[in-house]
DNA sequence: TGAATCCCTATCGAATTAGTAGGATTATCA
DNA sequence: TGATAATCCTACTAATTCGATAGGGATTCA
């Protein structure tokens, strides 16, 4: 049930995005630098990114990416598809892109025992990701900043 | 968040040979034509299952393999980790098989933020996996065909 | 002895993944 | 206007994983 760099990546990028500070839109060579990924490979998910709708950019000098909507209504779930695909662990318990199983295998998929398992498991990855905003994200990541600012000072 | 052919094939054999009718143990020839699984490929799987004390097997004549097990015993979740490894979509969020991230991405693992988040989806999906047997499954699988075998005889 | 079975290991082709590379286009600014 | 810094686009490739195949040895029993 491994998530993939990409699926990893983007999520880090669009933190990243979320809580930089300093001056907007950020260039792909900041990112990179910030959350160490490999620069060519960014560019390929943050172009992915845009035309999904997620991140808008803008070229030339000083141009870059930034967020194309509000963290609080985007959600983990979202980005995780986009970049890996269905969240169900087989195509048949897929609610988004279904694609059924070879006949020979199961015979009526509404009657298979594994899909109603791999459904449940569906369900259970997305009710986390879907409920999940960027938002959420972006605030638990100041709490625990703050937090250990906190402990510093004691 | 795939599960790969082995955990898929690994969960669909047990499921058979709980509920398989005839004679014990129930040879690898059988197996593979119940399950539309290739032969050679599944003795690879059930040797894996054998090593890890799932399934006992007899060699020679009239040979093959039987649950070593209660089925009420057994959980989908136990057999997917040792086909698959850990259930976590990180390594670093694997309660079973924990493997840090890399220190330049994360510095520390406690208040990571995306870690927090892949174990709870490592939880949701562990949830699900451990409390469902192959003694569940097997009763489910019943109950769906002696309901349609009720449909049938309207 | 011979047939059916598990057991072990090597290999292999295809697909996927992760990353590189090179250059075209676009915008800014001195 | 020209240098520069950025996105954008596409092809390629190296490495890994996946799914399966292959061959033969060991074991049991009729
Ligand atoms: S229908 Fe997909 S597992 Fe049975
Ligand atoms: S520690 Fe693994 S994602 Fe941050």
């Amino acid at each position: 049930m491994k998530l993939s760099t990409r699926g990893d990546y983007a999520t880090r990028v669009l933190l990243e995005l979320c809580t930089a500070e300093g001056p907007r839109p950020v260039s792909v060579t900041d990112l990179a630098n910030r959350t160490a990924i490999s620069q060519k490979y960014l560019e390929q998910i943050m172009g992915q990114l845009r035309s999904a709708g997620i991140v808008r950019s803008e070229r030339g000098l000083h141009g870059g990416y930034e967020l194309a909507r509000e963290p609080d209504g985007l959600t983990v779930g979202e980005v995780i598809r986009i970049m890996d695909g269905p969240l169900a662990p087989s195509p048949c318990a897929s609610r988004s892109a279904h694609v059924p199983c070879p006949a020979y295998r199961c015979a009526v998929e509404e009657s298979c025992v594994m899909r109603s398992l791999w459904l449940e498991v569906r369900d259970a990855i997305a009710e986390v990701l879907d409920r999940t905003t960027f938002g959420d994200l972006t605030r638990r990541q100041q709490s625990s900043l703050a937090l250990s600012r906190a402990m510093y000072h004691i």
